[in-house]
DNA sequence: CTGTTAGCGCATTCAA
DNA sequence: TTGAATGCGCTAACAG
């Protein structure tokens, strides 16, 4: 049996509560006392049961998770991960409450965000918008003292304590390279399809991009980007008419979400016999398709889940003012290609 | 509050151990009673507190997990990657013990899993090898009624009860798939390095990786396996001298372990201005440099930590009775080039 | 068939 | 400065 307090009590020769007072560090325990028992917990091996320690404090973690009502499949798998992290937090004592906000509106977001932060929260996580008002927002909480955490989009230049998100920059240039290698010897020109580069995210990723590509393929060259707002219909025009403007294109890095357009106008290309090289990001049920029906040649991907319970553990961290340990918390880019879909 | 035991029955009028018969599917109920308590869980939406549950049920779980001695990365990493579950354990109330047999030995494995049988144990895990005599071994387990589960290397037409690992023709697919793309247009002959063919998950990669090869792109022709035992001294070898002898050799697929003298001959080679594509096996910090030196140009790998933690996941369901989620034990394949590295 | 009762390992009043 | 006692939510003897 492994020891218990009880064991490290008899050991030091002190009550339970005492031994309590060590190992938590409060105050109203002499030095000497504090130093059998420590050196009682050091002789008998004693780690702490962190679920017992929960039962009995009786502690939760309401955290709030404000998420735009985009309707794309990313941002649902996002939300369904956050569902059930909740599900899963009796456990952990989570309790996750979700606060809907509209896409791409900053004011929303900033005031969803000073609402939170009045209700009885330990934690806020938000997929951040660059915007000066929810700068702000994120400053007055965390001088409250609230920790906050961004997911999935930063928000740089703020007080944010904690990114629970892929490194864009390196999804860009993982882009680059596959694109250029999968060309190979090829020339030609390469789209690209963004939501809107006034967002962070997708303004990183393109930056790295052309900055691979220009330095290691020189034989392409990147069209200017185009701006799809993560709308299908208004993507598929832009792919559509890309397309037929520019013969010579030869491969496409969609990095963006709103895969749906994309890849109706690619069928459409391939319908006229037009096939381009094509990367794209998110696993969802229609970019698998496109990736088994050779649409898209790559799909780059995070993975929401890890994203969210990064974001809870670092929240949980934070609120018990402990350490995160940030080699652990990176979040990796997945590459998919037809025959490693999982 | 969430509601608790005390609520639901109060609620159904009953006592707490009538309430934790109907909850964990005991006999000695009447069907009336069942049926009052079922209604006044679902009512209150109670869900109970696991983390309170174990440890009330002082139940733990000791399992042993049977590893190779060898002294590759990979075997490292999974080594350390058991140490860590068993860290982690105190809350899951697992405790692991490993077991060490010598790599490659049949009859040792075979010895090990029948002793550990007799031991304490609440099931095992094993690196299977093909062989008789460890078929034999895990039957009288399963038999006796003790949870097997094979990791990182299946057993087939066994009774064990779950392979935790990756899918081995996948993976053999992915680097067909990826390395004839690499290659292009370009025509030429393909080396297959293995450790021993006679291993079970060599040979599956090595079988998907010929057939997908052959499928889809007929210009590039796969030499002759050549076998290096996972011993770095004769990879270098063997690789050497297959470089040597098909000057038309321009594709290499490392199936196996003994990634260091892989690295060795063709640091070799770059200084007399030859260069493969070259696609390894295993995340390892050597195998991590020569990704970023342009040795290799891609690592698949499977995570030693997924795997573990699958199967003990799948040990404590079947050690309690319940049903494992097939989809979400599935390893994937993790594909890393220079700009995705974690 | 059902209820009472005593813990699991820990945190926390309230006394001493 | 220290200790005894009580309870967190649940399970499992042991009675009835």
């Amino acid at each position: 049996m492994r020891p218990t307090v009880h064991d490290i009590a008899a050991e030091a020769g002190v009550s339970l509560a005492t031994v309590d007072r060590v190992m938590n560090a409060r105050p109203g325990v002499r030095e000497k006392t504090r130093l059998k028992v420590e050196q009682a917990i050091e002789k008998l091996g004693y780690v702490r049961d962190v679920a017992a320690a929960n039962l009995a404090k009786g502690r939760s973690y309401p955290f709030t998770f404000i998420l735009p009502c985009n309707d794309n499949a990313f941002m649902a798998e996002l939300r369904s991960a956050v569902i059930q992290a909740d599900a899963r937090g009796r456990v952990e004592r989570t309790r996750i409450t979700i606060v809907d906000v509209p896409a791409f509106d900053a004011e929303a977001l900033a005031d969803a965000l000073l609402a939170a932060g009045e209700s009885e929260t330990a934690g806020i996580a938000l997929v951040a918008i660059e915007a000066d008002p929810v700068r702000a927002a994120v400053r007055s909480l965390t001088e409250r003292g609230i920790p906050v955490v961004t997911l999935v989009s930063d928000l740089e230049d703020s007080t944010r304590d904690h990114y629970a998100g892929v490194d864009n920059p390196s999804a860009g240039r993982t882009a680059a390279t596959l694109l250029g290698r999968f060309l190979g010897p090829q020339k030609g020109t390469i789209g690209v399809l963004a939501g809107s580069l006034s967002v962070r995210d997708h303004q990183n990723r393109f930056d790295a991009f052309s900055e691979a590509m220009e330095a290691h393929f020189p034989g392409l060259a990147i069209l200017p980007p185009m701006e799809g707002r993560d709308d299908a219909s208004r993507a598929r025009q832009l792919v559509s008419k890309a397309l037929a403007e520019n013969p010579d294109m030869i491969g496409l890095y969609s990095l963006g979400a709103g895969n749906r357009g994309l890849i109706a106008a690619l069928e459409e290309a391939r319908e006229n016999g037009r096939e381009v090289v094509t990367i794209a990001h998110e696993l969802s049920p229609h970019s698998r398709a496109a990736l088994e029906s050779g649409l898209f040649d790559v799909v780059l991907n995070q993975d929401a889940g890890h994203e969210v319970r990064s974001a809870i553990r670092v929240l949980k961290a934070k609120a018990d003012g402990l350490p995160v340990i940030a080699a652990q918390e990176r979040i990796r880019i997945d590459i998919f290609i037809k025959d490693n879909l999982p």
